[in-house]
DNA sequence: TTAAGTATGCTTTTT
DNA sequence: GCATACTTAA
């Protein structure tokens, strides 16, 4: 069987496992996205199970691509007619197909948080809530927790109880829905509810779904909610063809709902499991995982399980105190420069921290010192504000209930309907219970004024007309279209903010994207994209998914994003107590556990050395305050770590007796600059210049990049273009 | 109606 | 220390 020949025998045993429910305990590096691809291999070429009758979800976008990705390569199978992605992609596709017994039509919008969060602003003032009585983003959580424990506002009193608070709370969680509704919008939250609610009420729906799904997988199911394993047991508790992947060590997601109990109780959910554990670990020599043993044990609750491994190394993990903060990213800067002078690839290296606030130290650090860098995760590219606003564009042309786009660009770029003209909109479209869309093409019927009305016409003409442009012409040019009737970039040039050059260059990169989108479309399924396929595959895209990891880069980011990932080189940053655990997490027992976990996640990333670094001092806004090292090292056996303090003087000293590798940066022979120039940075990518210092090629260039930063460089440290 | 200037509050973690 | 929200002036 030359399947199995690459895997151990446990993990032969996940693979040969086929018939009903599977648990598979696989510890960090245990090579479970192997198990899971061999599995499905050996489902389709050798039990020859149709690919359409096998449904495996996981994590992120990027690992369903990299699943089909080796499937198709690597063993040659079409993936064409499987179903892989993740709980949000998968019920997506399920809803839209499935429209007609549900709320919405199949061309709903997806609101993200910044949507939600700016519907919540205008719920606030309609009807009249107290924004510091009733905090937007907690109550945003409570109603996302309502919503992956199934629980709609028709059912609210049945498992809350009953008091002024909950009161408030119940009519924004209902207006808040009706809302949606009203849209034609779901939130990511609804996405999994609605597929559950459908699945449950809908017998005819749910036979359809638990005969076509006739082996299931789910990867990372310990930090799967209450909604999410309901759409599983739905789907998967008659034929119990389900095996499910996870490791309650890694268990950091409980904060959006998800419930550790799922993968403790599966047992007792399904009957007859066979447990498979994978401890052996492929990834890490023992000393990191001896390190790593040592953090989770002092968990109460947990499967009982140890990593072992056959890798062995001489070195330890080291623990390394510096002054400060900058101290700390300098530190990590050196420690890189170093790898890298010993042939380590940037790409190899990562920063990982608690809040993505500590990034910007290490983006100075590496900017001073020289290093690409590349950051996951943050401000997404499709949350910029220029990208945001073109795809509102969008999709109104595919969903004229988004009021929320609709409002967005009724007067970007201004085009004279303002605050006031809106607000009569909105008032005659509440009086005659109309949509705004509805609203503005009865315009005339409204009273406003004929100017307004002028305005308003010529606008809805505009937009009918993309309409019609929308089903006939293909993506990439309807989008170049509307920037261009619209006049987008003729806006951000006349405007002199040297954000905007940056922003010119994100449109293009939007684009661009957009043209990449329907090439694979049409490559994978013959056909060209609706605009709604996009828009919906965007909504659902994270950093995590656009990032290029062979990138000659280090990254730097949140412990959380790195879940799943693997890196030579791992620099936990910040381990200080109140970063991590974070503050706000050490009152409460069960969420001090998911912390450990955390820091047990970024330890368990390290292929072959782990820094784990914190400042004595760090500035948070405009204080400095005294830290303390981190619960989690301290409670540390000594003899798991090397230790060394570069705190005061003794970094500085250290600094002066290692002689820097000093990296020649390849410059261009004799230039000189111009402004409006057009150059490219090694770190920085494309970017325009706006203003020269000095002479020559060392002249001070002040250069607006296409990732939206504003630097001053050295002309030598730049191209041209 | 908008642009510029000032105050505020924010930091967990993300699909 | 940044981005957003609000205030004021043109």
């Amino acid at each position: 069987m030359d399947l199995l020949t690459k895997l151990n025998p446990d993990q032969q045993k996940v693979v040969l496992t086929t018939q009903g429910p599977v648990l598979v305990l696989a510890g960090a590096g245990s090579g479970k996205t192997r198990s899971v691809i061999y599995r499905t291999a050996y489902l389709i070429t050798k039990l020859k199970i149709n690919p359409w009758n096998i449904l495996v979800v996981t994590f992120t976008n990027k690992a369903a691509r990299e699943l089909k990705n080796r499937l198709e390569n690597a063993l040659g199978i079409s993936t064409h007619s499987l179903w892989v992605g993740t709980f949000h992609s998968v019920c997506t596709r399920i809803l839209r197909y499935e429209n007609q017994y549900l709320p919405f039509n199949s061309n709903f919008s997806i609101f993200d948080s910044d949507d939600q969060k700016a519907v919540f602003k205008k719920i606030y003032k309609r009807i009249n809530i107290d924004i510091k009585e009733f905090p937007s983003a907690k109550i945003r959580h409570i109603i996302s927790r309502q919503k992956s424990s199934l629980i709609l506002p028709k059912d609210f009193f049945g498992f809350n109880e009953r008091n002024f608070y909950s009161e408030t709370v119940f009519k924004i969680y209902e207006y808040y829905q009706n809302f949606l509704i009203k849209n034609n919008a779901l939130d990511f939250d609804d996405l999994l509810l609605y597929t559950a609610i459908l699945l449950h009420d809908n017998e005819d729906i749910r036979k359809k779904y638990e005969q076509k799904f006739k082996y299931v997988m789910i990867d990372e199911y310990q930090d799967t909610n209450y909604a999410q394993f309901k759409i599983v047991n739905l789907i998967a508790k008659n034929h119990q063809n389900l095996c499910v992947v996870g490791d309650d060590d890694q268990a950091i997601y409980s904060w959006r709902g998800a419930d550790i109990r799922n993968i403790l109780n599966f047992e007792r959910d399904y009957k007859k499991v066979i447990k498979i554990k994978l401890e052996r670990n492929y990834r890490s020599p023992q000393s990191i995982l001896d390190l790593a043993n040592d953090i989770i044990k002092f968990n109460k609750k947990r499967h009982a399980k140890k990593l072992w491994t056959k890798i062995s190394s001489d070195e330890k993990p080291i623990l390394i105190k510096l002054e400060n903060e900058n101290e700390e990213a300098e530190f990590v800067a050196e420690e890189i420069i170093k790898l890298k002078s010993q042939n380590t690839s940037l790409s190899e290296c990562v920063v990982l921290y608690r809040t993505n606030a500590q990034s910007r130290v290490f983006e100075n650090a590496f900017i001073r010192k020289k290093v690409k860098y590349q950051i996951v995760g943050g401000v997404n590219f499709f949350q910029r504000k220029e990208i945001k606003d073109i795809i509102a564009y969008l999709r109104i042309l595919v969903n004229p209930q988004d009021s929320e786009s609709l409002l967005r660009i009724i007067n970007f770029p201004p085009r004279g309907i303002g605050k006031k003209t809106v607000s009569g909109i909105l008032d005659f479209a509440a009086a005659d219970n109309l949509t705004v869309f509805e609203a503005l093409s009865k315009i005339e019927k409204s009273g406003l004024t004929s100017g307004s009305v002028i305005k308003i016409k010529t606008f809805t003409e505009k937009i009918m007309k993309w309409k019609t442009d929308s089903e006939k012409l293909p993506i990439t040019k309807l989008i170049k279209r509307i920037v261009k009737e619209i006049d987008l970039i003729n806006y951000y040039e006349y405007c002199n903010d040297p954000k905007n050059i940056a922003r010119e260059e994100n449109i293009r990169e939007f684009i661009a994207a957009a043209e990449e989108f329907a090439e694979n479309y049409e490559e994978e399924t013959g056909e060209q994209p609706f605009l709604t396929d996009y828009l919906q595959n965007i909504s659902l895209q994270t950093d995590l998914d656009t990032i290029d990891e062979n990138e000659e880069a280090v990254k730097l980011m949140t412990m959380h994003n790195a879940k799943g990932l693997e890196f030579e080189h791992v620099f936990v940053v910040g381990l200080e107590d109140g970063l991590l655990p974070h503050s706000k997490s050490i009152e409460d027992n069960r969420e001090l556990e998911e912390e450990r976990r955390l820091f047990y996640v970024a330890v368990t990333r390290a292929q072959k050395t782990v820094h784990l670094c914190y400042a004595r001092t760090r500035r948070t806004f405009d204080t400095i305050i005294h830290t303390l090292p981190s619960r989690f090292i301290v409670e540390i056996q000594d003899k798991y770590l090397d230790s060394v303090d570069y705190s005061f003087f003794n970094f500085h000293k250290m600094k002066r007796s290692v002689k820097k590798p000093q990296k020649p940066v390849i410059m261009d022979n004799e230039k000189y600059f111009k402004i409006g120039q057009k150059i490219a940075h090694h770190k920085f990518g494309n970017g325009i210049i706006l203003n020269i210092e000095g002479k020559g090629k060392d002249a001070k260039l002040t250069i607006s990049f296409a990732n939206g930063k504003l630097k001053k460089i050295i002309g030598s440290f730049v191209k041209t273009l």
